[in-house]
DNA sequence: TAAGTTAACGTTAACGCAGGGTTAATGATA
DNA sequence: TATCATTAACCCTGCGTTAACGTTAACTTA
């Protein structure tokens, strides 16, 4: 289910389009202006925003500019009246990934709405995904951590355990969960397999004293970090 | 400097577009007809195809599918008339990054274009150059690497797998990917096959010792240089 | 509550085997 | 027939597992 960030300040108009939108199971979060939209825009996450130039308050182009700071990744597109050149070249020259004359026909939107997040679908995959981990920099597609540019190759398994500390960081992870989600089942072995496997990733991380692997005693770990 | 293939047959308007586009440092291809792009596309390599509707011998839509069926990667737009509704639904059923609706300011073109360019930032190995791997050149239409001087030439399959590599260099390519992508399977015997490959071309490149290709077991591979 | 016992992890090393590395033989194609 | 891709055969290495032993916390019993 993608999640569509609307922003239209026309009563009648956001109302219709909201619901066909949502015909198209999208799940649309709709903002009567600039002010509103930033809120929800921090707040939530969005695959794509709609953003119509003429707004109260906050204009359409200082709102992409300030959503363009929050997440540069999110693609978005203008809605624009005819003729108005100007604004089309403002908007592009912002990363627009498109603009929509209105009046448009709403199966034609749907339509690019959808080419453009397969887009930047394929841009996400392989694009950034290395994350921070303290001093650390964990690349999950290239299975390696950096400290100090220096490579630490991964295999596959401590790749994935990582990958799933990692979003659970913080959070109490029950030993059973995360024997039954990774290795399959919660038998003896793998969770000595397991134990060998936090070890080792205690050592990778052992030059950053702010993370940490805690265990729980009978119940499971917690990976820490600021 | 970006590739774009034109495809347009009227004269007068795909010369003077090919000469604006050519001002804003694009190197341009422009194809009459469907046949011709088609010819040209299957020989070099283009970053986007901007593709007439309206086309003599092969209509714009055939020619996108054929271009898809080529190579499913390559963004394209479709100029289109205005009102034609149905032409635009098609297009962007086919999966068309933009349609542009003719008559239309040749800066927004460009600026459209940057956008789906930025967006799908691959990169894209230009096939009329010869690229440096290392101490090497490598001439992929010609299909040899050069060392001193010296010429080893290929066979097609390496040529071919060497140019994936590049385009995938430092990062980590997926066994399954590469073989289905090269191969068109991922079968027992053709993942032999390729370790052949890799092997032969470990040997080529020994005299360069940055040049690395480093397996993942039970992942894939690196091409690492630098 | 101290001492003994048991269970739950920590750590290191050894093991077994699939997944590649490599070379040679065999097919395929022009 | 020569060239290149595929298949076969053999070897070796890296990875996940298992084992062995150490440590610490909880539980038991007197």
């Amino acid at each position: 289910m993608k999640h569509i960030l609307l922003v239209e300040d026309d009563f009648d108009f956001g109302s219709i389009l909201k619901q066909y939108l949502e015909l198209h199971q999208y799940q649309v979060i709709w903002a009567k202006d600039g002010k509103e939209a930033l809120k929800n825009f921090s707040e939530k996450q969005f695959d794509i925003c709609v953003l119509d130039v003429m707004l109260p308050k906050l204009d359409g182009f200082t709102l992409a500019e300030k959503i363009v700071e929050i997440n540069p990744e999110v693609p978005f597109v203008f809605l624009t009246a005819k003729k108005m050149k100007q604004d089309k070249i403002r908007g592009l020259k912002l990363g627009a990934d498109d603009y929509i004359e209105k009046p448009f026909e709403a199966d034609i939107l749907v339509l690019r709405l959808q080419n453009i997040l397969k887009r930047s679908q394929r841009v996400k995959i392989t694009n950034d995904r290395i994350v921070p981990i303290g001093v650390y920099k964990f690349d999950a597609i290239n299975h390696c951590l950096i400290y100090n540019g220096q490579r630490q190759k991964l295999t596959e398994k401590e790749t994935i355990l990582i990958q799933y500390l990692y979003d659970h960081k913080n959070t109490l992870i029950k030993r059973e969960e995360l024997l039954k989600d990774i290795w399959g089942n919660d038998d003896f072995f793998s969770g000595r397999s397991m134990d060998v496997f936090i070890s080792r990733l205690r050592k990778y991380f052992k030059r950053d004293n702010t993370i940490k692997i805690e265990s729980v005693r009978g119940v499971g770990l917690t990976f820490s970090l600021e």
